[in-house]
DNA sequence: CATAGCGGGTTTTTT
DNA sequence: ACCCGCTATG
């Protein structure tokens, strides 16, 4: 049946079978390319329209910030009108506005800092130092991906102490960390959602009070919710039961920060009454392309078959290309990249995706040479850089002084004479009388053991920070930036040290002020000084990655697959497809994980409109040596009849053997051992092993630690690769330079 | 107190 | 190859 509406017209019936249910939850189960964004928007806009709902009802969550905004326009556009007051935002912006006037409840300041990933990894480097222990034997990354983990879960530290998973020392750390964020108004990304989660079940008046601003809730990628925020939608929705949530579980890849796609599974239960609605007709890509997203998915045990769909005709066939180190690759992708250009395509219209940031750089370069204009982005984002964190800094402690890791941040920055002996002499005073760092620097007169210049410093530091809030005051944001930039002296450094890298600092401090005016001037202007700098430092904070892609800029966009969710592009690259690579290493022996990778790779796929070129490089340079690489297992589950293959004298259809061999003479006797591997688990990539029933092998990638180490090995015998435990094959001596 | 030089560890993906 | 923290030196 077809509904006659304006706001369904242009829908097909399942869309609009979606986006005109009456009430009650809804499940949108949307393969690639189905316009799940469609459907998201015209159902809030048929909400409004037609439902009768007040924009100030809804909150609708997107996975970036970027998405938000566009979804509001895009509603916008359907209702002919601008919409104010509804919530459109990603989840860890929208717990962040809630909590801003809640978090009191649990003893946070209104405006907590926000830390990001360096940041946490400060804060525990610092806790693991205070308790005694050890940094370089317990890493403070692994401690908070434990952390991070368990608050994913919703496991406070006191839960973790007594379910003593593991050695009491994370639990520790876990415990310190925590009572310092608190102590510093501070809050991680993963405490927006837990501190929200942990509110509404503590404080029943304030669930009560969203409950009832939110009387509908959208969630788009809902695939990727952990627990957390399924809990959150759960709580919000559970009494109004409108709850529209919008994924599909082939496209879910954040496991590694607990995402879990048995959230599906979850939303059944929870709502039993819900209605489920599949969009299989895609509108995105060729049936060549689709077919290859169709076959790559199916070889996943999990996979949720759709059947998707398409009437856009066969297309292009997809190229698949064999490089031979780096620099060829991307200059195959160049040339293509520059010849699809000649052919009318804008660089804009191509991408370039990768699984690991690092593999950016050879990219960059051939594109640069081919003077084709790119945008990177991610990588070191805008706001990671250090001079502009440096500034932020600044601000942050304007906003909030009691943030103890921005303090100690710039406390020294630039050079004012605080050094690491009176550091550590107000770093004592701080422990022995249990004071913030920032009381301690009130009184650090008083201090014994602070040289008379590092007393000066401090008096400096105060000053500047004087100076930054007096501009906030009186002038707003923006001229507070400009302060945190020139007054501190951060500009002046930031060209002194000269190199090439001089120029693009000056160029981030300049862009860093200028964002700051321009959200200066998005504020509404009754908003007190400091609470603008708030809203400021918090959309720093949460900005993502693909927040700054600009479909504008008429450039080549490079970015991991990741960051390449909920985009499309007529022309895509998916480079770097090698065993190892693509799938990584680190996934390789969890079937789980490969699952996962293979998911990422349907990702990449179902991106592409028109054109999909995938490519593979025969070596690959870690810490400055070559190894030998094999095509990707993905690679061999498209069908022949959807590929041409470019490049590559070596490449033989369906079989790893050839390369592999070829990978390893043509790096030779270069092959060295990488070091952190030997010392794990004795073997390194190139060594010869002897298997008692597959006869001689050479080692082509390792992964795990100590006896347990796996690996895939190459058996010139049977002419395939095999992944096997390293504790069961023997080393044959001489391989080698 | 600042800086240069060295040795050790290291990257998967991100709000 | 790169980043970080430590140490020796100015």
């Amino acid at each position: 049946m077809i509904l006659s509406h304006p706001l369904l017209d242009d829908l097909n019936s399942e869309q609009q079978q979606a986006v005109s249910i009456a009430g009650g939850p809804v499940m949108v189960v949307a393969g690639a390319g189905s316009g799940k964004t469609r459907v998201l928007t015209h159902r809030i806009a048929y909400l409004i329209q037609e439902m009768g709902v007040r924009p100030d009802a809804i909150l609708a969550i997107t996975f970036t910030n970027k998405a938000a905004r566009e979804m509001r326009d895009r509603v916008g556009e359907l209702l002919g009108a601008t919409v104010n007051n509804m919530w459109v935002s990603t989840f860890h912006s929208a717990c962040a506005r809630i909590l801003r006037r809640e978090a009191h409840v649990f003893g946070y300041r209104s405006n907590f800092s926000i830390y990001d990933r360096s940041d946490s990894v400060r804060l525990v480097k610092h806790c693991l130092n205070d308790l005694g222990l050890d940094a370089s034997r317990l890493s403070p990354r692994g401690l908070l991906n434990k952390i991070s983990g368990a608050k994913n879960d919703l496991v406070d530290y006191e839960t973790f102490l007594d379910r003593a998973e593991g050695p009491m020392e994370v639990a520790e750390v876990y415990k310190l960390y925590q009572q310092r964020l608190l102590q510093m108004s501070a809050m991680d990304f993963d405490d927006l959602l837990m501190v929200t989660v942990e509110l509404f079940g503590a404080v029943p008046e304030v669930l009560a009070k969203y409950q009832h601003i939110f009387r509908h809730v959208l969630v788009d990628e809902y695939q990727d919710t952990n627990r957390a925020q399924y809990l959150l939608v759960r709580d919000l929705a559970r009494k109004h039961r409108s709850l529209f949530v919008v994924g599909d579980s082939d496209q879910s890849i954040y496991a590694f920060r607990g995402a879990d796609y048995r959230n599906f599974d979850r939303f059944d239960d929870d709502f039993p009454e819900s209605r489920r609605v599949t969009l299989n007709r895609n509108y995105r890509s060729t049936s060549t392309i689709l077919d290859a997203a169709n076959e790559v998915i199916s070889a996943n045990l999990r996979a949720d078959p759709k059947d998707l769909w398409c009437d856009q005709g066969e297309g292009e066939r997809i190229t698949v290309h064999q490089g031979h180190g780096s620099v060829r690759e991307a200059q195959f992708v160049a040339r293509r990249a520059k010849k699809l250009v000649a052919q009318g395509y804008n660089p804009a219209d191509m991408a370039v995706f990768y699984r690991t940031n690092a593999q950016s750089r050879a990219f960059e370069e051939a594109l640069r040479r081919a003077k084709l204009p790119y945008q990177v982005v991610g990588a070191v984002a805008f706001y990671q850089r250090g001079e502009v964190k440096d500034v932020v800094a600044y601000l942050q402690v304007v906003s909030n002084p009691d943030d103890g890791v921005a303090l100690r941040r710039i406390i020294n920055t630039p050079r004012r004479g605080i050094g690491r002996t009176s550091l550590g002499h107000i770093e004592r005073y701080v422990s022995d009388q249990e004071v913030s760092l920032r009381e301690a620097l009130e009184v650090a007169d008083d201090i014994p053991g602070i040289s008379t210049r590092a007393r000066k410093g401090v008096k400096e530091l105060a000053d500047v920070l004087g100076r930054i809030r007096g501009h906030l005051e009186s002038e707003g944001v923006g001229r507070a930036a400009e302060s945190a930039i020139f007054d501190t002296r951060i500009a002046e450094m930031a060209t002194a040290a000269g190199g090439i890298e001089a120029e693009a600092r000056s160029d981030n401090l300049a862009e860093l002020s200028r964002v700051a005016y321009e959200f200066e001037s998005s504020l509404e202007a009754d908003l007190p000084p400091m609470e603008r700098l708030g809203r400021f430092l918090e959309g720093a904070s949460l900005v993502s990655d693909p927040d700054n892609l600009d479909e504008g800029a008429g450039a080549v966009a490079l970015m991991t697959v990741h960051s390449a969710k909920g985009l499309e592009f007529p022309v895509v690259f998916v480079v770097g497809m090698q065993d190892g690579l693509f799938p990584h290493e680190r996934s390789i022996s969890d079937p789980d994980e490969l699952e996962e990778e293979r998911r990422l790779f349907y990702v990449a796929i179902t991106r592409s409109m028109e054109r999909l070129h995938l490519s593979w490089d025969d070596t690959r340079m870690v810490g400055g040596y070559p190894y030998p690489q094999v095509p990707s297992r993905f690679l061999r589950e498209i069908p022949d009849r959807l590929v041409e293959k470019v490049g590559g004298p070596a490449f033989q259809p369906g079989s790893n053997a050839s390369t592999a061999s070829a990978g390893l003479a043509t790096s030779g006797g270069a092959v060295r051992p990488f070091r952190g591997i030997v010392r794990q688990s004795g073997f390194e990539v190139g060594d010869r092993v002897r298997h008692p029933d597959w006869g001689l092998g050479r080692v082509l990638t390792i992964s795990g630690r100590g006896m347990r180490a796996s690996a895939t090995v190459f058996f010139p015998d049977l002419k395939e690769r095999r992944e096997l435990m390293l504790s069961v094959v023997e080393r044959v001596s001489g391989f080698g330079p």
